[in-house]
DNA sequence: TGACAGTTTTTATTGATAATCAAATTTGTA
DNA sequence: TACAAATTTGATTATCAATAAAAACTGTCA
């Protein structure tokens, strides 16, 4: 039959791709995280890997394909390392969401900048879609300050919305900070956690003002 | 005498060299204005400047130094533009600040958001040196805050540096936005304020507060 | 005005980079 | 082992930043 003769041996074929692929993108990532984007050539890449240059564009694309790649892959890692947090404790709730997030990152901290600074390059963390890992991001925030108003932690004389939107910047200005080496990753935690508290203080009920302050001070 | 000899013309030769460069800079921003920073390329820019690529790196040197000096430029203007406003009247300093810095770059957007994208891309406004762009904006926030303090407008009860801190980075975040084209100039206005104004009801006593919610409010 | 000293511009070139094509090679199967 | 199809590769193209050395130009003074 053609459609046999057509898949001849195509599925092992296309198993071994698959395993030469994940290995070339494993260099790509090993390179940046030793020598920086900079470093990264495809000329570098084909040498690391030990295959030649137009093996790489065949198996993964242009260069900013193979970015895009590393960065989809990374970032897959990251969401599922900054998920999981119980949204009706809102300190606990922060604090799981950051100290899970800065966990994952110190297990190989120049990957994960890496990956980072790449997401940036290639403007990974700004296609507005409704999936992705800002949006989730985002809505993570969103939860916590619905159950904070709903239990009156928040008094609801800000828009949640709003109180949302700068709970999520603090964790990507912070992180910036930290992808650009300005900061450690103990640091980021802190100013992450510190700007949290803070934004969460702008609208919180009196007992929970106290609790957040008390959490804030003892920080510095 | 030698001396003479020497600078013959010398002067006369300075002031039309300035113009020349000075010209092939402007030529600089236009193009990444009007194209993008990856259209800027020596070839494209002694293109429109109308000279050859060797005088373009003999006039301003390497890119990095080409685009160093646009940034340069183009944040002394900006520096200018984002001071002047009195700091004890809190809201109303606030509002000068940013009223004032969007007001210069609705002039030419383009080109000042091409400045901040070439900024961040030769990590001009990283420098952790006291002097500097970023220095600047900071000591303003902080400025703001203690008159605040002073005023007991802010209880004090967290620390008026990380409050400053917040203020700024409000600023920051919002700028990259507008700077990656996802808000427009207005949009970055109004986050800006709002995420300045919410910052500052962290820590406001009772009456300011009140005052603060209600700007955050009519904002909407 | 013309010659000159020194500056500026340019022609020609280098070396690095991404990317592609057609030919040679390898692979998995029957 | 032979075959059909996928894969890899050698050779090449195009673009980019940057530079050296030769040619052209500029402003001044006699």
């Amino acid at each position: 039959m053609e459609k046999q003769s057509l898949a001849r041996g195509l599925e092992t074929r296309i198993a071994n791709k698959h395993k030469r692929r994940d290995h070339i993108v494993a260099c790509a990532g090993k390179i940046i995280a030793e020598d920086g984007l900079e470093a990264f050539t495809i000329a570098r890449l084909a040498e690391q890997a030990d295959v030649t240059i137009p093996t790489v564009h065949n198996l993964l694309g242009k260069r900013a394909d193979i970015l895009d790649t590393l960065v989809g892959e990374t970032m897959s890692e990251v969401m599922a390392a900054a998920t999981g947090f119980d949204p009706s404790d809102t300190i606990a709730a922060v604090e799981d969401f950051i100290n899970g997030l800065t966990s994952l990152l110190a297990t190989n901290e120049s990957l994960y900048r890496a990956a980072f600074i790449a997401g940036e390059w290639t403007n990974y963390f700004e296609h507005r879609s409704t999936t992705g890992i800002v949006a989730q991001a985002r809505n993570q925030a969103r939860l916590i300050c619905q159950n904070a108003v709903a239990q009156g932690k928040l008094e609801g004389r800000i828009d949640e919305e709003q109180i949302a939107t700068r709970l999520f910047s603090s964790q990507r200005l912070a992180r910036l900070d930290w992808m650009h080496g300005y900061i450690d990753l103990e640091t980021y935690r802190i100013q992450v956690l510190t700007g949290m508290l803070i934004t969460l203080c702008a609208d919180a009920a009196p007992d929970f003002k106290e609790e957040l302050l008390a959490k804030i001070n003892a920080l510095k």
